[in-house]
This record gives C-alpha cells, sequence and structure tokens, in this order.
DNA sequence: CATGAATGAGCCTTCATTCAT
DNA sequence: AATGAATGAAGGCTCATTCAT
C-alpha cells in the first residue's frame, strides 16, 4: 500500500511514534511534534520526516480504524436487510469515534494531511450514501435526510457524548442510546390505539 | 441589572469592545484580548479591565440571548401541552446557538467566566428539566431521555450543523431538519397499516 | 510638623491607606499603589494624592518608628558612657530593623521620597556618628570603623537576620545575638592565662 | 563534567549568552532572558533552550565561582590550624560575593534552578560547617555560633558592602574591614593592663 | 478633592518549522 | 537518514502612572 516500504530502522521509528502519538491523544493531551518527538527520544527532525503536520499524525492514527469501518462497510453493503445494513453501519462509525480519540478531529475536518485518509473518508461517505439510499428507497428513512446529513450527525452525536463527559466506561453506552433516540426519534412511538 | 453602572466614557468602551468581538466571533476568528485591543484602538489594559478573560468577553456576546432563551423558556413553562411546550423551548435554543457563534462555546463549558452566565445557565437547564419531565411525564417523551442529555444532544445538533457547512442562511433550515429528526426519529413513521 | 494640617476626611483617608499599607508590609506583600486602593476602597487618585510614589507610603509607615530612634538618640547623646550610649542605640535601632519591615528598605535606599524622611535618617545617621566618635575617643570601639560604616553594618545585620529565616519569633533573638557577635567578635575571647 | 557535551555551534551560543549575561549582572541590569536574547543577537527560543529562567543562567554565572569556592574549601579542610582555616575560608567567600555580582543572590536564594548549584552550596555550607566545628573545638570561636549563621552572616556582610557604595575598587578593602571586624569585634581589644 | 478608567510599555513564554551538522 | 539547535512571530498578562469626569 505504501509507496516506498520503509527501511527497518525507519519503520521502528514510525511505530515508535505512533505508540507515542496513540498515547497523548488517548490522555487527551494536544498532538504537538517536538512533544512527540521528546517523548520517543528521536530528533524533532526525524518525526518531521515522517510526519509533516501535527494532522498527518493524527491521521496515521486513525487510519486503521478508518480501515475497519471500510471493511465493515463492505460487508454491510453486502447486507440485503437496507434498515439492518444502515443501521449496522452507523452503530460501528459512532461506536469508533467515541473510542479512539483521534477519529473525531479526522472526520470533522475538511481538508485531510494524507491521501490515504481522503481515500478512506471518501469510500466511507460513499458506502454511507448507498446505505442511506437503499434504506431511503426500502421506505424504511425519513426522505428529508440526504447522503450530506449522515456525516455531520454522526460527528454531532459523538460530540454530544463528550459534551456529556462522564466516566469513559459509560460514554459506549451513551452514544447507543443517542443514536437510538436519533433513529428512533424522542417522540415516543406513539401507542397502538 | 448592573451592580455598578459604568462612566458614560467606560460604557462606550464596553460598547466598542463587544462591538468588535461581536465581529470576530461571527467572522470565526478566535477572540485575542490584545486583538480586541488593536481593533478597538483601546489600550490592551482597558480590554483586561472589562474583560479579565476572552471567556468572559464571549460570554458578555452570549448573555443577551440567554437572557432571550431565559424569558422564552419562562413562557414555555406556562404552556399546558407538554410536548409543545418542550419542543419550542428546543426549537429556539438550537436556532438561538446556529445564529449566535457566542453561543455554543458557552454551552459547551463546564466553567463560567461570569456569575451572570452561570445564573442563566443554571435557569436554562432547569426549565429545561421540568419541561422534559412534563413531557415524559405526559409520555410524550421516550423514557430513557434524563435531562442531563437535553444540553449534550442540543451542543451536538448544533455541531453538526456546523460540520454540516454551507451557507450560512441554511443554517436555520438545517438546524430544523436536524431536530426534527431527532425528535421524530430517522426511521420512517411506520405507516398505518 | 505637618505644613497644612489635612481636613478632616482626608485625614481618614491617609489613615485608612497607612493601615492598609501597613498589613501588606506586615505580610511581606510588595506594596503597589493600585492594590492599595483597592483594599482601602479609595480611588487610586486619592491614594496618589496622598503618596505619589510606593516608596514615599513605605516611608510614611517607617516614620513612627524612625522617630522613636531619634528621640532614643537624643536619650543616648545623654548618657555619659560612651560604651554604652552606642550599643543601646545600635541595639535599638536592629531592634526595629528585624521587628518592622518598612525600615530596612528606607535604611537602604539612597534617596528619600520625603524630605522629612532625609531630615530624620540624618538625625540618626549624626546621631550614631556622634556616639561612635565619643566610643571611639575613650578607646572602646575599634579604630577603623568610621561613621560611614554603621549604616552599611547595621543594615547588614539585618539582611543576615533575613536570610536567616525561620519563626518571626525568634528575629530579635538572632538579632540580639548577630549584634553581640559582631560588638564582641567572633572569636572567642582569649581566656585570661 | 558536563552530560552531554554541547555541540559546537550551541557551545558558541552558550557562551555568547553567558558573556552578555556577565556584563549585565556586572552593570546590575537585571537579568531578563528577552533583553539577553537581544543583545547576543540570538532568538529569545534559543536563549530559553539553554537556561530556562532567568535564575538559571545566573546560576550558570555563578558556578565557576563557586567552584572555585569548594576548591578552597577543600584545601581549608586540609589545614591543621583550625582558626586560620575557617578565617581563611570566609575571607574568600566574602572577596568572592564582593567580586562576583552573580553570587549574592544565589546565596541567599532558598531555592536553585540548577541541581550543579544545589549540589555547589551544600558542599560549600558542610564544608564551612565542619570548619566551624572543628575551630568551635578548639576553643577558637564563640560557642553561641551555629553552623546555621555563617551563610546570613557572610551574606550581611556582602550586604552591607552594597550598601556602603563607594568605588568597586574599595569594595574588596571594605569587606575585609567588616570581616575582621565580625570575627576580633567592633569593640576594641582590651588593652593589657 | 475624589474617583477610577485608560494607558501601553514591557516582560514572560510557547511552539511550529527550518536547516546546519 | 537522523539529529536537535535555532528561530521568532505570536500571545498572554501586569502595573505604575495619568487624566477626564
Amino acid at each position: 500500500m505504501t509507496s516506498t516500504p520503509l527501511r527497518k530502522d525507519a519503520a521502528r521509528n514510525w511505530d515508535r511514534i505512533v505508540a507515542v502519538a496513540r498515547e497523548l491523544v488517548d490522555r487527551g493531551t494536544p498532538l504537538q511534534l517536538n512533544d512527540v518527538a521528546r517523548r520517543t527520544g528521536l530528533g524533532v527532525g526525524t518525526v518531521y520526516r515522517h510526519f509533516a503536520t501535527p494532522e498527518a499524525l493524527l491521521e496515521a492514527l486513525a487510519t486503521p480504524c478508518l480501515e475497519d469501518l471500510a471493511a465493515h462497510g463492505r460487508r454491510a453493503l453486502a447486507d440485503t436487510d437496507p434498515r439492518r445494513a444502515l443501521e449496522g453501519f452507523l452503530t460501528r462509525t459512532i461506536e469508533a469515534q467515541v473510542t479512539d480519540a483521534s477519529l473525531a478531529p479526522v472526520a470533522a475536518a475538511s481538508a485531510d494531511a494524507l491521501p490515504r485518509t481522503t481515500e478512506l473518508k471518501e469510500t466511507l461517505w460513499s458506502t454511507g450514501a448507498t446505505l442511506l439510499d437503499r434504506a431511503r428507497a426500502a421506505g424504511a428513512v425519513r426522505p428529508d435526510l440526504a447522503a450530506a446529513d449522515l456525516v455531520p450527525l454522526m460527528c454531532g452525536i459523538a460530540y454530544a457524548v463528550d459534551i456529556r463527559g462522564g466516566a469513559s466506561a459509560d460514554r459506549i453506552d451513551t452514544a447507543h442510546r443517542y443514536l437510538t433516540a436519533l433513529l428512533g426519534g424522542l417522540w415516543a412511538a406513539p401507542t397502538a390505539a
């Protein structure tokens, strides 16, 4: 996938950088390349060689997760139940966002640092669009919801979970609750009368 | 309302500062007191005297809007239809958030710079909680929705509108669509069969 | 003594300022006229009217103490035992310095803010000089000690007490020990053999 | 001695910084890192990289001098005459303090910026304590003088020399006079009768 | 006389990025 | 390739003093 496979030592440095960055992001510490350099024991220059900007490093962190989502998306596209497919896809997306702190900023960014990120995001958005179209065609989804709304709504839910705060263990539960609420509506289902 | 009415010249400066800050916030420029000082032509010290921190200035911008919301909240509490009351309150809240850029950060902040802000936020949150309780008691709202979810969800929608981008003229429409979606659910209402 | 006796309200302000300043100095807080103004509840301008600079205020604090010392000096000059007179005078001086935090900086300053301060300092220095001369003439004091050394040495001892630190209750004891050491010498008196 | 030897260019900058700082300190100008940066023609960041705080820079100035004193201390500890050893040590200490303006603040500070400084100060204080103990044991020193008094007294004398003012050429003489006075006492030795 | 708003020089510090070694 | 020293714009904040009200 990578144009030039890295030399062995360069690959080791790449790994160390990503590992340290992962830790920082998980702790909520802002990613600063200088800081990463110090913590890895590498020179600043080395870190910059690998990641030209903090955003690039962040996207590198997010990549595996985006790839997982893309893989799930491919499976969802094979699902014959359009509603279940969409719901599963959205659920995974939200779970990923509230679980991995690197995702939210990458998802929200309008410009990407790495081509790979753009590629993955486009794949995901188009997967989402297809799933939405199918669900709408099946009459499962309210008609005024456009593909362009999917990402914002997912980001919005993730953001709501952040705002809500609370133990990190509860984040997934909250995310599920919010997604369910969004899907089913806050209004109670009219009791069959 | 203000403890000590400002001297005339001080009031004029206060106004200039707020006006400049308003412009910056509307343009999406981060609020920096030194920057505000430069643009108003006032000394830094003057700006600091009026607003000890950028947050205080931001909250000063948000205050009138929060007061309007609180006023609306009082009217909503008088409404006899619990569902309509809640919906109206939430609608106003979202409209305010996507209309006035100073609100979102103030709503999301866990600590306030001005006592007045805390006061207003508490009033609003408790109004929301009351309206939600009534609606829930009337069976109009899904039971797993707590008062503590209201603010996060509203912030989430406002955030989604931001992410969605697009012409600022469309922001209110988008906000309405998102709130409606959240209230009624993304799933199409089951056709009466 | 004061050229124009203050109006009653002005006198009251003067007293409040001095009282607040006293407290600040005793606590070791740096004297800032703005700060004093806030704490007295007076306007900055009022404080500046009374004391043009922080130094002036400090000297105002020191004045009563300097006057006490001057009074003691006059009594010392009447003492017929030159050594006892000098020792008593130096003891009082040191006690004052380590007891009243406003004195050290005033004593060390080469320029004064208030004429009254200059007057008092000159009186004291000349009292010291006279007492030293008499003691020297009586053969009680080493001959290489000049009048110009008296102030520096006293300031030096006070400074040493500050450096030494410790409970403020011990400061006077330490000061006495240091003065005694200086007077009698660190070297043990040769035992009569 | 230095953990990591500096690169050649970095070492040159280090030297420039120290040289400029030396000049400022000797002139009595307060050490400000930005100021040092401007005068060296280096970037602020460079100066901050080398010396995180003004205190650190000051201590770097003081270090060679402290090392000289420590070396002298080692020689003094080898002296068999306890009184001469102590006197020599104190004399050197005072000479250093009135000669090198960087020493007094470092000696008086209760907290150090550089570990090396702490190390050197501790060495010196313990050398002083040992010399004092020996002298006291030999009956050469008044018994009420504790090791904890040594530093304050030396700082006090240095301070007295500063207060006294006068030509910088006279400072050493004055320092000698004051130390001699302190050691021998201001009172004239009783003439053998 | 009293007031206190305004001033703005001046200090401190951080950090993304470059480039000589 | 790797290193890490250097850069310096940029932002934050304080405080002594003045002067309009």
